[in-house]
DNA sequence: GGATGGTTACTCGGATAGGAGGTGTCCGAGTTCTAAGGG
DNA sequence: CCCTTAGAACTCGGACACCTCCTATCCGAGTAACCATCC
């Protein structure tokens, strides 16, 4: 079992636009420099979480991603899910009932419990993923970090963001 | 992300061979056939399960699987482990280093808080894992799943389970 | 000087090739059971 | 009747193709800023 590479990219796409002043903007393009990416593929899990609702997308010059949502209200719960899928990773194909002798559907209206268990353990870790906000991930950033890599993040986010035009208002 | 098929497979048949009589062994064939699975594509994470000291296999005519020890003691954490790697599923590729400006070494010394997070969240679900014992999944199947059901699991076993050996104890 | 229209450049968005890992299959090495032959 | 021995069949074990999904890339649609022009 392996996460996408993508879900990394993610997060840390996600913490850098926290750190924005409010309303501001960021290209992807900015962003896939900062952690050395490819632009192009960034800016297809960028799409995921903007369709998730997670950020927002700004066209045109001047434009970029900002958060759809404070981060106090964004987990990595919510990430991870809308870059990997809503799916669990445990997907149970019935092959209990794939033997020789084939019993009728009613002998299966019980689910099956090693699937139930499966479950049960992946609940304990989107449990756990969704106490992990992304407020607290900044946070924990600036005040724990080596000062040299928070003064470098803080140099790039006051380098690239882009200022909420007066015009348009947040929504 | 997505578990491996081969899991499910893996743990069905690990809860059939629970099921044994004492140091009774059971081919991987017959697992296949109760599973509707390829014969030669299950042996691929039976190997696995031994590998890892979960089962133990006897060559030969007459000879088969079964439990390296007592069902109490394996948990559906070692079966996933012995089947997906021992690796997280979050490995970090520590991209907070990619960027344009160049950090030494000593910047980085304390970890990803993302990573952090991640790991922790792992931890949970692990521990939910390690929690869920094999003689539990056993035992709840024999007490609440359908008893057509139960009986035709117990009839397979009566029929394919291979006794002991009285000359070569099980070690 | 101010308003207006067109141009330009920048942004995101979706559709398109390439590659790694899981999936499925095959054949070979080893061991035990069976049965025939000899004592 | 018992022991020995050769054969055969069954088991697991490792090595080889195939296929799906993640990775990586390109080009197109849309929008806001900019600038030249006109009033």
């Amino acid at each position: 079992m392996k996460l996408s590479e993508g879900v990394e990219a993610a997060i840390h796409c996600a913490a850098t636009l926290a750190s924005l002043e409010d309303g501001a903007t960021m290209p992807g393009a900015a962003l896939a420099a900062q952690f050395g990416l490819s632009p192009s593929y960034l800016l297809k899990h960028l799409q995921a979480l903007t369709a998730a609702g997670i950020l927002e997308s700004v066209p045109g010059p001047a434009g970029g991603y900002r958060l759809a949502r404070p981060a106090e209200r964004i987990s990595l719960l919510d990430i991870v899910l809308a870059v990997e899928g809503p799916l669990p990773a445990f997907r149970c194909n019935e092959i209990r009932r794939n033997g020789p002798v084939r019993l009728p559907d009613s002998a299966y209206v019980k689910p099956c419990g090693i699937n139930a268990a499966m479950l049960r353990a992946e609940k304990a870790w989107r449990a756990a993923l969704a106490a992990e906000k992304l407020s607290a991930i900044v946070a924990d950033f600036l005040s724990d970090a080596d000062p040299r890599s928070v003064a470098a993040a803080c140099a790039f986010v006051e380098r690239h963001q882009r200022p909420q035009k007066p015009g348009s208002p947040k929504q």
